[in-house]
DNA sequence: CTTATAAATGTAATCGATTACATTTATTGA
DNA sequence: TCAATAAATGTAATCGATTACATTTATAAG
């Protein structure tokens, strides 16, 4: 009934590289020279050999070939969060670099959490993956540095300055600063910060960027204006913002470190019926695609997000290549986008 | 200068397991038992091995093994955009299952291309991968089909009905069907779709959905309130969106098939100083997390996306398990959300 | 205290490639 | 045409695990 497939293409999978020397007349060493097109093979035999690879069907094992030559050709990429649009446009960027060299992204989502990294960093260890590229929160990254430090991997957005690992990034200090000065020269003195678990160290860096803002400005600070927030989703930044709305002396302006948080944070000022930015402005961070559709448009930092990730992946690149040369951390930069929100 | 790591961490990536065999004293045979926790070894014994172990801090090469077993306990998935937040959300479904069942989940990104999927295919042949989900259009699927039937995959979402693999989808008639049933029983009659590339089967369902609901209900259909757009992207839907409300006899209501697309429909209206729902009404597809964040809140299809993936997941486990087994196809219930938008 | 039997451990082949080195074949010049 | 040399091809060790089978050691029964 059913009018299936050839006997031959289920024999595919077993066909390896003697069946196929086998098949040409040939040796197996010749067969790898013609498969890794490497010179001292005459055309005919070369022909010969292709042709019975056509015939069989063969597919070299890379896992035979990563055995023998130590390496597997895979970027281990980890990130704290794969559902968030800023890590997603990154991992294209990462996987755009690695496509180019010949490379295969593992992708790893390690919801920041310190054990599955652990495990993940592993995947280095047991040669499943040449190198790494990790996304997760610098105190994370320190706790793995005494084991890990001789491994081929480097950090992307966060880093554990204390750990001698390449790194890209931005200025987050500055950026911070730029987003409050911003509010400040709107007027507004009355500056609440949502900020994210300060296991990220660029929670604690923007956090010092809004402080040390506020405070040349001479602004004064207030610790009930600022909230932490353990997760990016949509959700936490409307309870953050109910929470900062709910005081007597509510904040006029808002300044959420993550552009999913911001929008949380819009959902919510709609709920109290505070316009945006006549009530209350609203500036984020990162500038991901979708605050440019939603109204009012949002205001923002914007983060490089494809060049970090095709930056880190050169890097990584980089130190496999060369694993003695000494690998610079880099800055990109940042840029503020202005939209209706602020 | 540096007070830096002991020599010891660098000698970790090449102990292999005859090194630990030659520390502990026994035969590399005893190692591997102790490693994979078979029975038949002596508590002394496996102590004293395991000691080695910690002592020398080795790691299995996964690579040996698998060359061994032939297994890489590697999944891949194949997705056409994992920027997209439905993708994400598939993503992490299956990379759960994933976990759970000791596997790890090589992520690719095939652009919903041919060729790239083909080339992703490959490692399944190369060993690199023991499975494969994909989520690339049906017609996609279909042209590798000849070569890749005896492989072990399964589809997601999109599947080509011509092709015995297992898949796990939604009911997309019926979806598009409920959406326009809403839309109608609103009020509406001019009733415009924004429908995505039709290389996709869900496109192709869902456009026959909302003709056949029209049609049934005696709703005149016009040819030029059907757009297709080539990506999914908010920009997308914010073209198409305006070709439509350009046209003298626009549309009252628009029916766009993703999320995302409906967003930028959202952007157009309000460049175009329509009111949601009042002088048009939008429903979307998917149910990402954003859908509950904008203002109109959107009216959407949700389809159980973590359940999507998981399902995809089990199915082919269960495929790799016993790869005689008939696997069904599976059938998960999407539904209708109300919200402001329509 | 033997001996039969069960349990623990060891030996060596194997997976499928790469590659140093050995051998064969082709090319060149006299 | 033949030796000398260069080029092509082959042989076999190797990567690091698993595992069937062989061997040694422990346990039980008589």
């Amino acid at each position: 009934m059913q009018p299936v497939v050839p006997a031959i293409v289920h024999a595919e999978s077993t066909v390896s590289i003697s069946a196929v020397a086998a098949h040409a007349g040939v040796s197996v060493a010749t067969v790898s020279r013609v498969m890794n097109e490497q010179s001292g093979v005459r055309a005919p035999t070369r022909d010969k050999v292709l042709a019975s690879v056509a015939a069989l069907g063969y597919r070299m094992n890379h896992l035979a070939r990563s055995l023998r030559t130590a390496e597997s050709r895979m970027l281990l990429t980890m990130v704290p969060d794969v559902g968030n649009p800023f890590y997603a446009q990154i991992v294209r960027g990462i996987d755009t670099v690695a496509r180019e060299h010949g490379y295969f992204v593992l992708l790893c989502d390690t919801g920041a959490d310190e054990g599955r990294e652990r495990s993940y960093f592993d995947l280095l260890r047991m040669h499943r993956a040449d190198g790494a590229i990790c996304l997760d929160p610098d105190t994370v990254q320190h706790a793995l540095s005494h084991e890990s430090i001789s491994l081929p991997w480097v950090a992307c957005c966060e880093f554990d300055p204390g750990v001698a690992v390449p790194y890209v990034g931005i200025d987050n200090h500055r950026a911070a600063s730029d987003a409050v000065a911003h509010l400040l020269a709107q007027g507004h003195t009355r500056i609440g910060l949502i900020n994210s678990d300060e296991r990220y160290l660029y929670a604690r860096q923007r956090r010092q960027g809004y402080l040390d803002t506020l405070a040349a400005a001479g602004v004064q600070i207030q610790p009930q204006w600022m909230v932490t927030v353990q997760s990016l989703d949509y959700e936490a930044g409307t309870r953050a913002a109910l929470e900062l709305m709910a005081q007597a002396d509510a904040p006029t302006a808002i300044f959420a470190v993550s552009d999913t948080l911001a929008i949380g944070v819009l959902s919510a000022l709609r709920q109290l019926n505070k316009r945006v930015p006549q009530d209350v402005a609203v500036i984020g961070f990162d500038d991901i695609a979708i605050a440019a559709q939603i109204d009012p448009g949002l205001t923002t930092i914007a983060q490089p997000m494809r060049e970090l990730g095709e930056t880190a992946a050169r890097l990584l690149l980089q130190r496999l290549a060369d694993p003695a040369a000494r690998v610079p951390g880099v800055v990109l930069q940042h840029n503020l986008v202005l939209r209706g929100s602020a």
